[in-house]
DNA sequence: TTTCTTGCAAAGAGTTTGCAGCTTC
DNA sequence: GAAGCTGCAAACTCTTTGCAAGAAA
């Protein structure tokens, strides 16, 4: 059975990459850490474990390759780090965010909440949608059940 | 009649901050460049034609202030630079940005679509949402016109 | 005076790049 | 051996901070 990782290893090379060893390491720290968004310095620590030998730039270079191929998504959340996540496959479209302002914490929507809101700014705005971000800003459940949420 | 310097003059005071001439002069900058998203650098020159001794640190001082006070907001569009923008008055929200791929430019929607995708979120997920950031990516209608559009 | 604010320069964080050496075909 | 890839260190960009001097209350 074909696996993910076969399945990345055929995007690179139809586009003419190797996937190195440095390489899958890497993808493999993504691929177990699905849930997290991780930033380079996150990757890099983990991919260390399986490879110490491996660079911080080569963790930088495959992360922007991987992103290139629309493999892995970088994301902002506004803190001046970029954070890498592993596309779903065959998802059209990212993803959306919650973002915690109490805990931090990071969940996703995978479900498409946009579809009608598209259809709007295709119409009244004449612009063609390739792709969106969309992140909520609030309190997540976690925080919401702890205790009281006044303003 | 009260202007919009005077209103946020007196955010400021009521928060203990003055409205310095350097201030002021950030200020004055973004409000006539309100289409525009501009980074701290982009209104650090602005600035500096009406206050040529200012530097850049009170800049990105200012414009921190703002931003903790909710008279501006701060964006991120993924390239590295902060962006700042004057939010609409009495905005519960933060507007929405068309980013086009072809031409770079960035256009506003004030509209808020997102408020059934809000309530959508708040009873499935239960996360309580205080604000959010939404921005397409995609081909403006400027690119739509010019000419043809294929993938 | 006391407190806040500023300008400058230095420091910091995150990311990119130049380059020599190593792999792979 | 040509082409691609890597690790290291240096460079770079954007932003923040320490500090002495200046302005305001």
């Amino acid at each position: 059975m074909e696996t993910r990782i076969d399945r990345i290893k055929k995007q690179l090379h139809a586009a003419s990459f190797k996937l190195t060893p440095q390489r899958e390491a890497t993808v493999r720290v993504l691929l177990e850490h699905e849930e997290d968004h991780l930033s380079a310095e996150d990757v890099f620590l983990l991919v260390k474990d399986k490879a110490p030998e491996i660079g911080l730039a080569t963790v930088y270079r495959t992360l922007e390759l991987l992103t290139e191929l629309k493999i892995v998504d970088k994301i902002n959340f506004g803190d001046g780090v970029a954070r890498y996540d592993l596309r779903q496959e065959g998802a059209a479209h990212f993803h959306h965010h919650l973002v915690c302002i109490e805990c931090g914490a990071v969940d996703e929507i995978q479900e498409d909440l946009l579809e009608d809101v598209e259809q709007v700014v295709e119409k009244r705005w004449n612009f063609l949608v390739k792709d969106h971000r969309l992140t909520f800003h609030g309190i997540c459940w976690r925080c919401n059940d702890r205790g009281s949420v006044e303003e």
